[in-house]
RNA sequence: GGAGAGGUGGCCGAGUGGUUAAAGGCAGCAGACUGUAAAUCUGCCCGCGCAAGCGUACGCUGGUUCGAAUCCAGCCCUCUCCA
């Protein structure tokens, strides 16, 4: 069924430009898919969960799939999970998923789509991306009609086949009918959108693939249309950790979430080995350009660790916040001093050192501040504090408080 | 509905009456070494408190006991087989 990216050559400048920079685990059928890229403006689309308060590097690839369609000349699509989100994606998780609120999908459906609209070009344009909202149809299906429409093209044997369905019951957890209902709504989301904006393709990860197809089979059968699918590889660091665990949480999109300065910081903590495939997937820069920061060797794969962090900054937040972020990272790494884009803290006419290394959330609890403060771990403008008793009190100059060699906060009266 | 098995800290997983805030592993944080990298070695790893100390914690609720994650009862949930 699902061929590996085994094509050599494609004729589209779409999936070229996919397969150049590393996009492509799956294609289901990379021959017509890629006609079609060569021929015509291809609408294609990626469906969002609104479980969240905002999108993570863990969804970036896809989104950069979307960006790099519309640079190819095509249609991005943003689906949001507003309807399926309620249902709940087995996919990849042991537990059954807490059920959300309307109201809660809707404000993460808000703040979601700030973020698509620093990464795509919206409007009503041939290629100019659209956002749509999936309980716009699940919300108001008919059961029973909905049960024979879709529900007969699927059985049970097969369903029970998919992974997602599969490692959830190898592992003895429960599955609930709630979410094994899932992927049917899924696939009915991609005939749904086949029909109304004229969507020919589902992009997503590569765990993905089984709800891809399943769509693909459906609007075959009902419409005899065909779709397709592309799935990205699963983008893990070079030590097979999965992107975005940090000591910082989760690394969101959004600069309320996460300031640009640590986006920045995450972007510069790459590894050397995902260095050359992180620029190719998670900037615009070209692919010569690429290549020469891919030579660098030893330390000097610091300067494409710089460029790789100031650029996926710069399309997220701005050349301006960019550069900002840069130049605090200079002054505070490179000169030992301070930069003005650190986080900062109020102090007040003073303050207990764990306690602010707690406010500033460097460590989870005020017990654990007392530890590093124990180890030696926590410096004073650049002097290490043993007193974990110590009452910071403000000067006229910021005080620089540090935990470890990465965290650093001016303390401000 | 019946019969078995099981629910332990972020995850995995020991632990069947006391020295158990709970072995070990993973993940994580910090230190050393470096290049704000990786690998390696070392330390830390429930919370509040300056501290003494206190509070929480082994599905839930009660009980037995000087003392319970460990024993008893009821309940909830999951899995497997049977109906």
């Amino acid at each position: 069924m699902g061929k590996r990216n085994t094509m050599t050559s494609y004729r589209s400048s779409l999936m070229r430009l996919l397969d150049e920079r590393g996009y492509i685990h799956q294609v289901t059928d990379p021959e017509t898919f890629d006609a079609l890229a060569a021929k015509d403006i291809v609408s294609a689309y990626v469906g969002y969960d609104a479980t969240a308060p905002s999108l993570h590097v863990g969804n970036l690839v896809s989104i950069m799939l979307l960006r790099r369609l519309q640079q190819a000349g095509h249609r991005p699509i943003v689906l949001m999970g507003g309807g399926t989100t309620k249902v709940g994606d087995p996919s990849g998780k042991d537990d059954v998923r807490k059920l959300l609120t309307s109201d809660q999908i809707d404000q993460n459906i808000a703040s979601i789509r700030r973020v698509f609209a620093k990464l795509l070009t919206f409007g009503d344009g041939p290629t100019d991306a659209i956002m749509v909202n999936n309980a716009d149809w699940l919300d108001r299906l008919e059961y029973i009609q909905f049960l024979r429409e879709v529900g007969r093209h699927f059985t049970i044997n097969r369903m029970l086949t998919f992974d997602s369905v599969r490692l959830r019951l190898d592992r003895e957890q429960p599955l609930t009918f709630l979410e094994f209902n899932y992927m049917i709504l899924q696939a009915y989301d991609f005939l749904e959108l086949s029909r109304r904006v004229g969507c020919r393709a589902q992009f997503g990860g590569s765990d993905q693939w089984g709800n891809i197809v399943n769509g693909i089979e459906l609007a075959r059968r009902i419409e005899g249309t065909e779709l397709f699918g592309v799935t990205t590889p699963l983008i893990t660091t070079a030590d097979g950790a999965k992107m975005g665990k940090t000591a910082l949480g989760a690394i969101w999109l959004d600069d309320q979430l996460l300031s640009p300065y640590d986006y920045w910081q995450f972007w510069r903590n790459t590894q050397d080995a995902d260095v050359g495939r992180f620029l190719k997937l998670f900037t615009d820069l070209s692919m010569e350009d690429i290549g020469k920061l891919e030579s660098l060797s030893g330390a000097d794969i610091n300067e494409a660790k710089i460029v790789l962090a100031t650029e996926a900054t710069t399309m997220l937040h701005g050349r301006e916040a960019a550069e900002a972020a840069a130049r605090t990272a200079a002054d505070t790494f490179g000169a030992g001093g301070a930069g003005e884009d650190l986080p900062t803290l109020s102090l007040g006419d003073g303050m207990n050192i764990a306690h602010a290394l707690t406010a500033l959330g460097f460590t989870p609890s005020n017990k654990e501040a007392k530890r590093k403060i124990a180890e030696g771990a926590v410096r004073l403008d650049d002097v290490a504090v043993n007193d974990s008793a110590l009452i910071v009190t403000p000067r006229d100059e910021p005080l620089k408080l540090s935990l470890g060699k990465k965290r650093h906060a001016l303390l401000v009266r």
